[in-house]
DNA sequence: CTGCATCCCTATTGATACTG
DNA sequence: CAGTATCAATAGGGATGCAG
């Protein structure tokens, strides 16, 4: 793993001096953290579970335009992260509730502050956008 | 001033209501921000630009992992978003710097905040990850 | 109700070779 | 030096059907 990082308040805070040696930040806990959030699906279920528990359909129904499959998926690797809670309950039919564990509601505030950026600079990404005909991916 | 809170439209600090529209939040900026920068490198690059300016093979060079290919499709991705300047100079041989745009540097703190989270809650999140035998997903 | 299995399509990423 | 072009491999994502 990546050097040992003892309360260091912030990895950015001071400049990076010199060629980053890739592993000491690809393979870092930042670059992790954000390609879990940063899927489809995984930002938008914190955030609807940062409000309140929820079972699965009722998951399903509220996002509406994800495929069961990927509700699993995504539940699975948040609860893999320890983000997410799920919660059987022996009911008939049966029942599960998934909820944000405590290390799940501290990520929310972080989110917070990205998501406000976000909003607040709307605008100028779009026109940047705009500004640049052919220099979107080509791709398709 | 676009200090942490201004009491402003911080779409996490209020929970969300109900039933999320999927449309109002997959496709709204948020959902975009965190695409750009969940990619394998954007962040990297930002980061690394955010100490000062790169020129194209000092970046190659630098982050050691990454491809020609993928480093000049991240910059131009970066670069229509107007996160980040490119900016040639007609000597020889061409060189050819890149550098964060204002608006690319207002997007260092709230990275900054987030990577903090990451580097605080690494620990647990091994931790959960390892008691979780198999539950991580395995492809074909 | 909850969710796994299967098939299939597309987007992303990489390795390699070549050019202005 | 600073890229582009091409091809191959993989991961993300969705539709559908079946099972506990």
């Amino acid at each position: 793993m990546s050097g040992t990082n003892t309360g260091v308040p912030s990895v950015l805070a001071h400049e990076l001096p010199h060629p980053v040696p890739a592993g000491e930040f690809a393979a870092c806990p930042v670059g992790d953290v954000f390609r879990r959030v940063g899927d489809r699906w995984s930002m938008l279920l914190v955030i609807l579970l940062g409000g309140r528990p929820y079972r699965y359909n009722e998951l399903h129904r509220a996002i509406e335009g994800i495929s069961q499959r990927m509700l699993t998926r995504t539940l699975r690797g948040l609860e893999t992260d320890g983000l997410v809670r799920r919660e059987v309950f022996p009911t008939v039919p049966p029942s599960v509730e998934y909820s944000l564990t405590p290390l799940g509601r501290t990520l929310l505030p972080p989110l917070s502050v990205l998501a406000d950026w976000a909003v607040q600079h709307e605008a100028e990404i779009n026109e940047a956008r705009s500004r640049h005909p052919g220099a979107r991916e080509r791709g398709r």
